[in-house]
DNA sequence: CTTGGCACTCGGGAACACAGAGTGCTAGAC
DNA sequence: GTCTAGCACTCTGTGTTCCCGAGTGCCAAG
């Protein structure tokens, strides 16, 4: 149904669209690709096409623009990733070498990823779930109150105050603190409700109430936390291009981390490094819009997601290649620290 | 120069254009509010309005609009800040109530403010310079590497990872924890580096590269994380109004938060919690934009300031109210806390 | 299967007229 | 002196018409 030459001339009306933003027409396209044949064969191809629902034309005498399927089609079988170039590879790997910590990582990560794609970069937070405690501690306030602070493996720290039941001297504080990280220390985070479970009945008596009421807020905060935070950078980028769906619709999901946690989608559990794109109507919300994604974590442990907004009309090969690229970058830096 | 009535005129017009969007005439004005007097009266005293440089026409028979300083006229001397309701006073406590911690206020905050006035609301994070240092923590990481945490009395954590000088085992570390806490703890942040500056000399010689390597990171997160973090809200309420300056602009500002901070502008020290208003070409940089801020903090700690961006056409008497309630709102909690 | 030719369609821009809103000015009324 | 009424003038925005050009679909010939 779709010979080699039907392919080439979806390839190029892609490339054109994407670059030009304009309907592009037959005869341009003869020309600017020197596919050896006429623009009436190139029509022909085209009604073929259009026929097939890969392209489509805005209204009558208008030149042809690609679909959903259509962009779908070019993504799958008719582009490659392009890799970056090495000025840019060496820039990205200064950029977010310099990096603090982890709030500093993602906040840098989301900075480069817009910049280089001139879109909105969206990055989720290393998850916890795959983490390891790596200390917690339990900071007195007052004599009925507590910090708690997580700190994980990935440099990331949670922070709790705790209302306490009773006046508790910070002796016993101290002490909690101490049973609480020999238990936990470098255990995974998604093991700690079963290694704590049975921790209340292992302590003396009067001990318990206290302790059930730091558990408790412990392992809400393990499940309140679990992948909520996302950020986003480069909303500038969206003032030029011009959406189907409303501006508005955009700048709304991007503050709703349920709904960027939805685009991002989740990491396919057998290849969690590949990338996703989905294409207009693919997207749960937002149906105007790319988003090209993948996952990032240090070593084999996928930990969160990144990735970029933009509308469909984009430069597929190039956002792919910026994603990957930036992924990698930031799991190495991850690993290392 | 300019009598009651004149400035009874330059009222009716802001009031008409900030609701309509519409350059205001003599005719629809001088019915919409009953002033008493005919159309023709009203035009002359447009026109005295106009000399002073009060109102503007954008072409020559079209109606009037007001000039930055017609509406710094109005905000100073015509308008009274409009108080909240009282729904929207409790779904204000009960909303900010429910916050867990530090960040959680933070965000609740700035995604009220901008619910609540329907524009873009800009929440800087309380300053560290008054704060007091509620505990330092020091936890190993590895033998050459531990991470500095640092909790201050208004609940907020500042995390950084020290690369030692040299193999440090951990007793040292719970040591110099110790003794870090014992000089520091309750401390203005601001005094911290007087209290640090002879420690070194103060413990035995072979501690002191450590100890010098831990003070320097430890100064330097308080010089960098001054008053640096600011968060916003609400940027999809952009997407409807029109700027003078380029929504791009706006957007790109929002995202620097170096530019945000001179935006929001310094608190004066002498009245800190008075609402500060900056109107059009009065803003250092996006001149198309207006700017209503204010300080807020717990007592008579001025702690950060809060405020709304939106286009110099807006109803500065509702914003100002928001921005003053919220404001005290989340200073109490803050005291709370 | 490809190509050249041809008639057809439709959007977008230019030219134009027109209605409506608003102004400034002047002369008269209180 | 101050306000009012009337009037001529000046704009913008909108609707209409017209035309050009890009692009298509179809058909017949190579």
């Amino acid at each position: 149904m779709l010979d080699e030459r039907k392919l080439a001339v979806l390839r190029a009306i892609v490339e054109d669209y994407v670059s030009t933003n304009e309907p592009v027409g037959s005869k341009a396209l003869a020309e600017r690709h020197n596919l050896k044949v006429s623009p009436a064969t190139v029509r022909n191809d085209m009604a073929a096409l259009e026929e097939e629902g890969y392209i489509t034309q805005p209204h009558t005498s208008a030149g042809r623009v690609p679909t959903d399927k259509g962009y779908r089609l070019f993504v799958d079988r008719l582009s490659q990733v392009k890799p970056l170039s090495g000025a840019e590879r060496r820039a990205i790997e200064t950029f977010l070498a310099g990096a603090v910590d982890l709030d500093d990582v993602v906040t840098r990560t989301v900075r480069l990823l817009a910049q280089l794609t001139r879109q909105v970069a969206v990055v989720q937070y290393p998850t916890l779930t795959r983490s390891t405690v790596r200390h917690v501690e339990l900071v007195p306030l007052s004599d009925r109150r507590v910090m708690l602070v997580l700190i994980t493996n990935t440099g990331r720290v949670e922070q709790r105050v705790v209302e306490l039941p009773e006046v508790v001297e910070d002796a016993r504080i101290a002490h909690l603190r101490a049973v609480l990280n020999s238990c936990l220390d470098g255990c995974g985070l998604s093991s700690v409700p079963d290694l704590v479970a049975d921790l209340p009945e292992r302590l003396p008596l009067e001990d318990r109430p206290v302790v059930a009421t730091v558990l408790s807020v412990l392992l809400e905060t393990l499940v309140e936390r679990h992948d909520e935070k996302i950020v986003f950078a480069g909303a500038a980028n969206l003032a030029g291009a011009d959406f189907t769906t409303g501006l508005r619709d955009v700048l709304e999901a991007l503050e709703e981390q349920v709904v960027l946690m939805r685009l991002l989608g989740e990491t396919t559990s057998d290849t969690p490094s590949a990338l996703t794109v989905r294409i207009g109507a693919e997207n749960p919300y937002l149906r105007g819009t790319s988003i090209v994604a993948t996952g990032y974590g240090s070593g084999d442990n996928q930990l969160a997601r990144l990735g970029v907004l933009g509308p469909t009309r984009m430069d597929y090969p190039v956002t792919m290649g910026a994603v990957r690229a930036v992924a990698r970058y930031v799991s190495q830096i991850l690993a290392a620290s």
